[in-house]
RNA sequence: GCGGGUGUAGCUCAGUUGGUUAGAGCACCAGAUUGUGGAUCUGGGGGCCGUGGGUUCAAAUCCCAUCACUCGCCCCA
């Protein structure tokens, strides 16, 4: 055995913070609910092709971040990265209704070697909104509709801004992309390392590096803007219009690109300053492409993925659950009867910690931790005359209750 | 993959110029209270001082390596 550590850029989720990463997954599920879409789940593996196809080959994600193996019948597979390629397969093979519109919620872990941050894992949870099959600009109104709305009920909303940006369709962004090349050329000299590697790879991702010789020159270079043409103009004005009317506040971000080759029109990010490096909390855009690339009838597509664990560190505490009944024996004489009256309380639905060992005094102090609203006391005194002692655990007032009334009578303390 | 910081009890942290058996608070267990919690007092269990090597009469302390976390770069949720 290596070590008893978990590996690296995965951890163990312990009860606490379960309950805050199960709040932000239910509270995006009812959410997106409300707006009509439907959950489904896919596959946490896939064939590699599926990702390398889509994703592209030069992009991060399958150059150096993927878990890829080979299963025992020989297959390639790959841990998902990220949720839209999967889904995409999923609907072409018949896994998910083709019947169009489609719209779905999805969530679960994801799978990326990078090095761990903060926000940042190897192992880590998504939640992932996707609308097939909608050309219109009202599917991407709905959508950031949505994901500003999920913010607001997890009480994230001073943190954090919509920034958007349209990388227009195919001719538009070509022609725009062929443009910043020839002025990153020459202007080359002045370019970053890291810099020179994107013009060859993705020179859109020079417009928002940090590097500051690299932020003047792209102070100058051209904007994606200029080179919309007049469908892709109209397209993302119709969006913005969209937004304007529900009133979501955004930011036209000029910069904002997206790492993955599927992406075209509508760009976007939900973006908070109180993550260190990692801002996103929420990003996607419009993939009008993808799934004819794959070989699918062209079908528009527009789509987000959230991070649960960097909601989950923004996001509102979880209301609070149901405080338990402590069912409390005093003696080993009555433990059978302890346990039939829990069992009872439990078919009726309530939740009920029933203490396994300890004393009298013992057991109270574990119910007050355990933030019990009542103890049942059951005795031998009590049990003389079929009674047992209900106490506040509040006030400390005491009461008897016949066991027949029991759980009648508990239902003040609810 | 690259650079900076940090690793001592379950948690938060002390630990002097290297010097006896490594400490505190919280938490946990137990007693004061053999039928009554929250408060208080008393006691107890807990540590390969991240790991491995080196220097030294002597290392938690100095050096090297390694691993993990963390902050940034890259990239992204």
């Amino acid at each position: 055995m290596q070590s008893l550590k978990s590996v690296r850029g995965t951890r163990d989720i312990a009860p606490a913070e379960a309950l805050k990463y199960r709040h932000v997954v239910d509270v995006a599920r009812e959410v997106s609910l409300l707006y009509g879409f439907e959950e489904i789940a896919t596959p946490i593996f896939e064939f590699s092709e599926v990702f390398k196809r889509t994703l592209g080959e030069t992009s991060d994600i399958v150059s150096k971040e993927m878990y890829n193996f080979r299963d025992r019948g020989g297959e390639e597979l790959t841990l998902r990265p990220e949720y839209t390629a999967g889904i995409a397969r999923a609907f072409m093979s018949g896994g998910i209704p083709n019947a169009l519109p489609l719209k779905l919620f999805a969530s679960g872990p994801m799978f990326r070697y990078e090095r761990p941050q903060k926000g940042r894992l190897r192992q880590f949870h998504q939640i992932d909104i996707e609308i097939l099959g909608v050309s219109s600009f009202k599917a991407d109104v709905e959508l950031l509709a949505l994901g500003a709305q999920i913010l607001r009920e997890l009480g994230i909303t001073k943190q954090v801004r919509l920034e958007i940006n349209s990388l227009g369709d195919v001719e538009s962004r070509n022609r725009y992309r062929n443009e910043l090349v020839s002025y990153f050329r020459d202007h080359s000299s002045f370019l970053s390392e890291d810099s020179l590697v994107r013009l060859e790879r993705n020179p859109l991702r020079i417009l928002d590096s940090k590097d500051e010789s690299d932020k003047k020159i792209v102070a100058n270079a051209p904007l994606m803007s200029q080179s919309l043409n007049d469908e892709s103009t109209a397209f993302f004005d119709s969006v913005l219009g969209g937004l304007d009317d529900l009133k979501i506040d955004y930011h036209r971000n000029e910069r904002l690109v997206r790492g993955l080759d599927y992406y075209n029109h509508t760009a976007f990010e939900f973006v908070t300053d109180a993550l260190g490096a990692q801002g996103a909390l929420i990003a996607g855009g419009r993939y009008d492409r993808l799934i004819e690339t794959m070989g699918g009838p062209a079908t528009a597509g527009i789509g987000w993925a959230g991070g649960v664990e960097r909601l989950s560190m923004l996001a509102n505490d979880p209301p609070v659950s149901e405080r338990p009944i402590a069912v409390i024996p005093v003696s080993d004489k009555e433990c059978a009867i302890a346990t039939r009256v829990s069992h009872d309380l439990r078919q009726a639905g309530r939740v009920v910690e029933y203490a396994f060992r300890g004393n009298l005094s013992r057991r109270l102090k574990r119910a007050n931790r355990l933030n019990a609203r009542v103890a049942v006391v059951i005795g031998p005194d009590e049990l003389k005359r079929e009674m047992v002692m209900l106490r506040d655990l509040d006030s400390g007032s005491q009461t008897e209750a016949t066991l027949d009334a029991l759980i009648e009578k508990l239902t003040f303390y609810r």
